[in-house]
RNA sequence: GGGCGGUUAGCUCAGUUGGUAGAGCGCCUGCCUUACAAGCAGGAUGUCACUGGUUCGAGUCCAGUACCGCCCACCA
């Protein structure tokens, strides 16, 4: 399988090759995580997509993020376990399912619940299929083998038993209490589940007489229509205006009902005209007045959001409709008083995407203090989770604090059934607030103890809700591996290490899940977690299915490989946690950034090509080591080179800077590796000899420590490459190989400082020739002049890169300044000068020389000034103060030389 | 109303513990040089948002201002 170098097309493929290696390391099952297999455990559970469709570009990001730290911990020794899954994402799929049903002219009603859930699981294994397929794509390095949903068995069993110890602990109850009810999916909806919008809207005042006939009171709304469901009016205890109104009674227009006039702090006498009528079964603060002062509460509303029959001549009316026409009727009755123009915030279901309306209804909440209390208390006294970037903590922890009580009965089908049995035979048959019920891991355990309690003829009825999805989704970290079971998997991989998600899921998410699992395990569930941004598109703007500005990964991929989109996202994410914005052009589906990457591999694929089509037919085993004796500078300079990127990188990777990683390799391989060391080291390899063998030896070795390195982020390409390279078969991985370690007995900062003077100097003679117009095949004679020993031995050694990469047909290095009339430019104190036989710009060589002393005088006119300032010279530290020395030292020295040669012409 | 990000080359962004600014893309010039034209060589480009402060020295630290963006919040 493995190709033979001549045989290497100039251009890199990715189609072929990245489902070829997709496909071996699935088959193989190199991600198959051994509980037994030595290292310490680095685990990461996916934050598992939604069966709801495909994935979007963050998915890719998130997922490439991941991976990259995955397949670099797994290389560096840990004994790695990425574990796979979807969600069920029960409103989500509902909202899906409901829509298709309408578009046949039925609800789920209609079907039934039976079919209705077969129909799910239909989209699940389809949407499901299509996710994991496009995961796969990517190149992920999952263990396939424990793939987890959210609904099988196994995770269910999980929500079943959480349930009932949440339940036996107190921690779950069952209540009528005011929720965020979705008209549209006719459901309740946590807090989360809502989003505030602004909307231009009215704000109605009305006019409610006193019942003695005294006057009226006027009061304002934003939803008139609720009025009918009003119980009272309330004004501010400390309100002089009104103080001799409390106590008093009104006649609530239209439904000529009597209802009090009560004083409570909440209401803000500065506000409107500091009355404030009060619906305590339509509105959340109304709803705690209403139980301060224990007042009725009237519901008004159906939940498909038309009126009720308490809504009077108004009832089978739906709320706008209803509020058109009440606002009639007031106005009729001569009690609207006026109507303002009023921008306010309106909470929308965030999936059904109409108003939420605040319903009192029965719904099954979780206490949340105990959960949230505890969480913080890892997070105060051990600082568990550690969040990166860090200033997510406060986020988090804040939210905490204020969190409430959580609403997780869903009124749909789609999800995990409540385990709730109610004897409905005890309360008339049909499910009220008085029947009682069973909690129960299970239908015959309900059955068992609803007999001994009720008797043999028990007419039980499960609770018809199912859980809110975050319910299964905040047991993920350790029901996956096999929760609440003791496995050979929660013993080793748990806690897991990392999770890596995006801000937006900070509440959703991660706090249900340090919640859950402090209360079931005594842990948190995870070491850290990395918060990532958005990706954005090539406007700034939030990709989002509403505006339709999504970017498709797949076709990126198709266009120019998985690595080359890996490595784009992943380069661009250097400012950890920030946005990162994705260049798309939508005529043409191209993308600028992603080409760069696409050019980047190959620049990699070409220079693996030029590197083995010089191996003489060996591999780097067959090679062996550098030898280090014969080592000549460049081999030691790329040595050098190398081994600080190494350090460089894992240094970065374990500080979560995939991006500086990234951008790092980039560096040394487009620059370090291909334009000067494979251009330095070609002469050598044109004939048999044994600086050819150092050459031959170093070039394999610094390939494959660079196919390593790149691994994590390009996993196919380098994959494929290291098989060529290595000329091994389909029982050895790359992926499986042990990432480079630094030597740092390499690492010789001299040596590169001297190489530095040789770069400069080949650049300013490349740069001479340009200026001077030299034809590029030219070869001309060059002169390098210095007075420093030093200097003139370094370019002596490097005597034959100067001649290679400046092509030079005769290079002399020399103490003493030649007195001919020629081309200069300075590196150092170096003074560089080509001859020029016959025609020279004179005028071209004096402009250069002048703009080049004029840059080196305006440095030391600042060095000057730095230097007499005698704060510097006395505060500054002696290495600062020297180096400003030493750099005026040069400057003057380069200025010289130029003055010297405009003085010739 | 609280909180958090951002503001650096035409565009997208880096900039480590304060020591006079970098990359990619784009642009200009010249090259099909036996790894690569998806390439090579050379070049141009910046009141580091604004104001003040600390310091010998500020893109970098402190205070404030402006603009852009995000999150949270029950003003009827």
């Amino acid at each position: 399988m493995t190709a033979t170098p001549p045989t290497l097309p100039s251009q890199y493929d990715p189609s072929a090759s990245e489902q070829k290696w997709q496909t071996l390391w699935e088959q193989n099952e190199i991600f198959k995580a051994d509980p037994d297999q030595e290292g310490d455990p680095y685990c990461v559970v996916i934050p598992p997509p939604n069966v709801t469709g495909s994935l979007h570009m963050g998915h890719a990001f998130e997922n490439t993020l991941i991976d990259v730290l995955v397949r670099y911990h797994r290389m560096a020794g840990r004994n790695t376990l990425w574990l796979p899954g979807t969600d069920h994402a029960s409103i989500a799929v509902s909202t899906i399912l409901d829509r298709e049903l309408r578009a046949q002219g039925k609800t789920r009603l209609d079907v039934g619940r039976e079919a209705y859930l077969e129909r799910a699981w239909e989209w699940k294994e389809e949407s499901g299929g299509t996710i994991v397929g496009q995961l796969r794509r990517l190149g992920v390095s999952v263990d396939w083998s424990r793939e987890r949903f959210t609904l099988d068995e196994g995770l269910s069993a999980a929500v079943m038993e959480a349930f009932l110890r949440l339940y036996n602990d107190g921690l779950i109850y069952r209540g009528q209490y005011l929720v965020n009810w979705c008209p549209a999916s006719q459901s309740a909806v946590s807090d989360l589940e809502v989003d505030s919008r602004e909307v231009d809207g009215h704000l109605w005042h009305l006019r409610y007489p006193l019942t003695d006939g005294s006057g009226f009171v006027e009061v304002a709304t934003t939803r008139p229509e609720t009025m009918l469901g009003d119980t009272a009016v309330a004004v501010n205890p400390n309100d002089d205006r009104y103080q001799a109104l409390v106590g008093k009674t009104l006649k609530l227009p239209i439904m000529e009902r009597e209802i009090p006039i009560i004083a409570d702090d909440h209401v803000d006498p500065s506000f409107g005209t500091g009355c404030v009528k009060v619906t305590p079964a339509h509105d959340p603060n109304d709803f705690e007045m209403g139980q301060r002062h224990k007042l009725p509460f009237i519901n008004v509303m159906n939940k498909d959001g038309s009126l009720n029959e308490n809504a009077g001549d108004f009832a089978g009316q739906d709320r706008f409709e209803a509020r058109k026409n009440l606002v009639e009727r007031l106005k009729a009755e001569g009690n609207l008083v006026k109507v303002e123009d009023h921008r306010h915030a309106v909470p929308y279901s965030e999936r059904g995407k109409v108003p939420v309306e605040p319903l009192l209804s029965t719904q099954w909440f979780v206490k949340i203090r105990p959960l949230a209390d505890r969480a913080l208390d890892f997070l105060d006294n051990q600082n568990q989770p550690v969040f990166v970037p860090e200033r997510w903590t406060k986020v988090y922890r804040d939210w905490l604090v204020s969190l409430k009580d959580w609403c997780i009965s869903r009124q749909l089908w789609w999800g995990h059934q409540i385990p709730a049995w109610y004897a409905v035979n005890e309360t008339g048959g049909t499910i009220t607030d008085e029947t009682p019920f069973f909690v129960a891991k299970s239908e015959e355990q309900a059955w068992e103890e609803a007999r001994s309690q009720f008797g043999e003829s028990v007419e039980l009825v499960r609770d018809p809700d199912v859980l809110d999805t975050w319910f299964s989704s905040g047991l993920w970290p350790f029901s996956t591996m096999g929760w609440p079971e003791q496995t050979r998997d929660l013993a080793t991989y748990y806690p897991t290490t990392t999770l890596v998600t995006g801000f937006d899921i900070i509440f959703f998410w991660v706090a249900r899940m340090t919640m859950m699992a402090g209360e079931f395990t005594g842990q948190m569930p995870f070491q850290t977690v990395y918060i990532h941004g958005l990706v954005r598109d090539e406007n700034n703007k939030k990709m989002s299915k509403s505006a339709n500005n999504g970017i498709d990964p797949l076709l990126l991929i198709a266009k120019y490989g998985t690595d080359a989109l890996r490595y784009t996202l992943v380069r661009e994410v250097a400012g950890a946690g920030q946005d990162i914005r994705l260049e798309y052009n939508r005529e043409t589906d191209e993308s600028a950034s992603v080409e760069a990457s696409r050019n980047f591999t190959n620049k990699l694929w070409n220079a693996a090509r030029f590197v083995m089509m010089n191996l003489g037919g060996q591999t780097p085993a067959q090679l062996g080591q550098p030898d280090l004796e014969k080592l000549e500078l460049s081999d030691r300079w790329i040595l050098s080179r190398f081994n600080q990127v190494v350090h460089q990188v894992c240094h970065d990777l374990d500080q979560f800077g995939m991006g500086e990683a990234a951008k790092t390799l980039y560096d040394f391989i487009w620059g370090d590796f291909c334009d000067w060391y494979i251009e330095l080291v070609k002469s050598r390899l044109w004939e048999e000899s044994p600086a050819r063998r150092v050459a031959q030896q170093t070039l394999a070795h610094v390939l494959n420590g660079i196919l390593a390195l790149l691994h994590p982020f390009m996993p196919h390409i380098t994959e494929e490459i290291w098989h060529t390279l290595n000329q091994v078969d389909d029982d050895h991985y790359l992926a499986l190989q042990p990432y480079p370690v630094a030597d740092s007995s390499l690492i010789d900062a001299d040596l590169e400082q001297q190489f530095d003077l040789l770069i400069g100097a080949i650049r300013t003679l490349r740069n001479l020739r340009a200026e001077a117009g030299v034809k590029p095949s030219a070869q001309i004679k060059a002169i390098l002049q210095s007075e420093s020993a030093q200097e003139r031995q370094i370019l002596g050694v490097g005597r034959t890169y100067l001649e290679d990469l400046a092509k030079l047909s005769e290079l002399e290095i020399t103490e003493q300044a030649p007195p001919q009339k020629m081309f200069a430019g300075v590196v150092g104190t170096v003074q560089v000068l080509i001859s020029l036989a016959g025609v020279v710009d004179v005028q071209a060589l004096k402009a250069k020389l002048e703009k080049d002393l004029a840059k080196v005088e305006g440095e030391m006119t600042s060095l000057r000034g730095r230097l007499n300032n005698p704060g510097f010279v006395n505060k500054a530290p002696d290495e600062v103060v020297q180096g400003a020395r030493d750099a005026l030292a040069e400057a003057e020295k380069q200025a010289d030389i130029l003055r010297d040669r405009l003085n010739q012409i």
